[in-house]
DNA sequence: AATGAATGAGCCTTCATTCAT
DNA sequence: TATGAATGAAGGCTCATTCAT
């Protein structure tokens, strides 16, 4: 029953995620995942053999969804808008965020000569924000003399709060006021 | 004897030093600290009851030391070199690099409702990196129109860089680049 | 299952009965439990998760069918014979014998602050003891001016003979004297 | 130097007399008497290797000036009081009670097949009581049938006190009553 | 005599993983 | 598929006892 076992398997997701967003990577047993999913310890692992498994998963699912706007024919200041916009989300966001797990993750990887799939996805989204500087020069929206070193710093920039949001805290006021500075970087904004 | 006892904390501060850079904080245990210090299982809980004891004492360790130069009467331009050269130095240190374990800790920290001190940490170094700017718009080395938030995003994209250490890992030749991006925005840099 | 699961409960109580009963209640650790147990170390803390928890689901299986017999329409001679009887047996009782670990537990729970649930035994064995010579004095079977102090005197007795037997040891013949003394008070007892 | 060790020996004593007083003789340790005498592990093993051998000097200690007061000429009556205010007294002792400590002793030498010497504590003062009450009969102070008998229902009762003492709690009123009801039993008692 | 650091055995507890049903 | 009892390894902690100084 392949639908039956795609429920489950979501079930086990949902819940997982919550999980991970509250103890972090580490921290998270697969008892944890049994006592919080309606199922039983042998049945977890006929679809899950490790935590790592799970929370791969986990974070698939988490990063679904996340290009739904349709931006087709978008501005370059638009496309950046939303790009901050998701970026501040996911340092924000109170319910399910993963941002410590992922990094517990990255740092377990790390030391075990893993690949966490950090680098890619942030020389992924480097890309994108490179392009998306590209795009105001030409435009005429933007004045960024380097773009990639530009994206770069950005890109550390968000990680750092990121990072901090996981240990001091950090407020959505301060994200603000950063996300202000960096913007006043290439172009014109209004406090 | 306190000299003697003294060298045996030692020795188990320079042992879980190396031991906690390798395996970061979380997965670190009492056993792992008795295999690698030449001591008995009891006899570690002599000096140290956790882990964490253990950490926070390699913490304070780890940043003794960091200010031994000698800088009065310098200025604002070397002060900042300096700086920055201490945060290039541990974000690319080798050996014995606690970042990971850093933030490990951080994060267990703020799960447990814990003060890790990170953000003592930070509004100490955003104050002086602050101070330091101010001092370079007054004696005209540098031209900083708002010194506290250049502070805040330098600090941010240094802790994206050493989170990124942490994760990705990064090369020296980045953490130039990005160094030399960040002193453009407020100074004349040489290639 | 739980049949099965009652089995193993059943085998476990059954077992830590006898140790004990022969070890006493400090001295008995949960490893002594699992050794003799045909279970697992593991196995056991699905089932109980201190010897506290053991040992108290011990004493109520001690004390399940100690009132079996039907004593309804008997007379207050015969209430007394079967108290008397049941005490004689408790503090003569060779095989599982639980008198050292209750009198154990009670002085560590008076220690820790807890309540053991001692007193409120001898309260209500006080008041059914209270109760059985009204009766006879009603009926004109004993002849004891005060019941009330009475009752607590015999259950003094009884208990010192109790920790008597935990220590120096009682005979039989020494329990029957006492009981016979006891009585003496308030009836006629043939030798 | 005897001198300096009995003085070393006697401050042992002491503190070991508070705290087998206050934990009772099975939870105490090697480590506790070391951490309140000022004395080092070492030192406390050049005069005694074990805390039963720390015991049974604290019990020898707490035995002595027992008998202090002479009663040399004294009557029965006087002899029976002194006898049940000595008893009284260990009962009720607010500091240093060491009956708990003592019936822990008493059961775990029943268990490891040793004798405690409860044993013959009680038959010594069973034959006192029981001289003490021939000496009454004698002079006609008390009217016992059976002093034997008597004696040792009352020791019976004492221990039972003492151990309820130990478990339950006992208050004076309740003691009082108790040794009045006694005494009944052979002379005439004011309340 | 005295110290107290050091040892290692022993018990406690939890967890990933298996397996009979 | 699904269950959950059972296992045993792993790590935590404490204690009696020893030993170099």
């Amino acid at each position: 029953m392949s639908q039956k076992t795609d429920a489950k398997r979501q079930l086990i997701i949902d819940k997982a995620t919550e999980i991970f967003s509250s103890k972090g990577y580490r921290e998270v047993t697969m008892k944890d995942i049994v006592e919080n999913c309606e199922i039983s310890r042998g049945g977890l692992y006929l679809y899950y053999s490790s935590t790592e498994e799970i929370f791969l998963d986990v974070l698939s699912e988490d990063q679904e969804g996340e290009n739904i706007e349709d931006l087709e024919g978008a501005s370059a200041a638009e496309l950046l808008l939303w790009f901050l916009k998701e970026q501040k989300r996911e340092i924000l966001k109170k319910k399910n965020n993963l941002i410590v797990a992922k990094y517990e993750y990255a740092f377990a990887c790390r030391q075990n000569g893993k690949n966490s799939g950090v680098k890619k996805k942030i020389d992924t989204e480097s890309l994108i924000l490179e392009k998306i500087l590209v795009k105001g020069n030409e435009s005429g929206e933007f004045v960024c003399k380097d773009p990639k070193a530009t994206a770069s710093n950005m890109l550390y920039a968000l990680q750092g709060m990121k990072v901090c949001q996981g240990t001091a805290g950090i407020t959505e006021k301060k994200v603000d006021s950063e996300l202000v500075y960096m913007m006043r970087q290439f172009m014109e904004v209004e406090d």
